[in-house]
DNA sequence: GTAATTGCAAATAATTTGCTGGGTG
DNA sequence: CACCCAGCAAATTATTTGCAATTAC
């Protein structure tokens, strides 16, 4: 494991170019297959997998962020009081955190830009204690 | 539409009470599969389908939380510059928010747990200030 | 007895991947 | 001319849903 990644050397191509264009010029975050309709007029031949392969392109690029949990699938938690979580990027593994409900947040924020907030998700990545003492 | 929700009286069952002790009593925030994996040897006829059926309820009645974006499809951002969201809980805007980041949040959960934090997300829920206003 | 719940299997839905031919450096 | 990229379609993966039988209240 741990095989050293071959290092490719990205090209240019049309797709890729207005993809980012397009992400670029936008604040509504869009989807996949958001950019997939919106670009199809200008580019009859354009395939959806396209436009998935050069997203991931872009993100490994570190050009686009992706917002999401990173992982594909749904978790659960069986405790619902108010509390945050941590993701550990090498085992994957989700725990609890301590830190207590930073509740001026919602209100900073409304003051900020008007929306009524009605509560917040915080989610820290990096790497766990446990895999730092086993590296 | 706005059809007026039918009220469902929820029954109990073997199944979602083991369930939701399987997610009590664990802090591994497992997927559903986990759960299902999990369950199976004791109860062998269970299907995958009643473990997320069950976890949609549960949802529903406020038992447990689900760790995840909400909208089951990614978002992409072009900016990528450090920056919260906000998602509006009627019309499904994502929307940059102006909040500078903290990066003292990243220090104290170091110092609360040892973990090693390389970044944060937030993400606020609410109603934006559109759809107040068109309510 | 009414209607929610189950197991099973088939259906969705978002995303990924294999293949072949075309285009970039 | 090597090899990355496009388009297409088929494959994967997580989750949902239809159906008939079962079970809770």
């Amino acid at each position: 494991m741990n095989a050293e990644k071959k290092e490719i050397v990205y090209r240019k191509s049309k797709q890729k170019t207005r993809i980012l264009e397009i992400l670029r010029s936008t604040k509504s975050h869009p989807t996949a297959d958001w950019i997939y309709e919106k670009l199809k007029p200008e580019m009859p031949a354009l395939s959806l997998g396209t436009v998935y392969r050069n997203l991931n392109i872009l993100l490994e690029q570190g050009e686009i962020l992706r917002l999401d949990f990173g992982h594909t699938f749904d978790r659960f938690d069986g405790d619902t009081s108010r509390h945050y979580h941590f993701m550990c990027e090498k085992c994957g593994e989700v725990s609890d955190l301590e830190l207590p409900p930073l509740n001026i947040l919602d209100k900073k924020v409304f003051n900020l830009c008007g929306h009524k907030i009605k509560y917040h998700k915080i989610v820290f990545y990096g790497i766990c204690k446990n895999c730092l003492q086993n590296s």
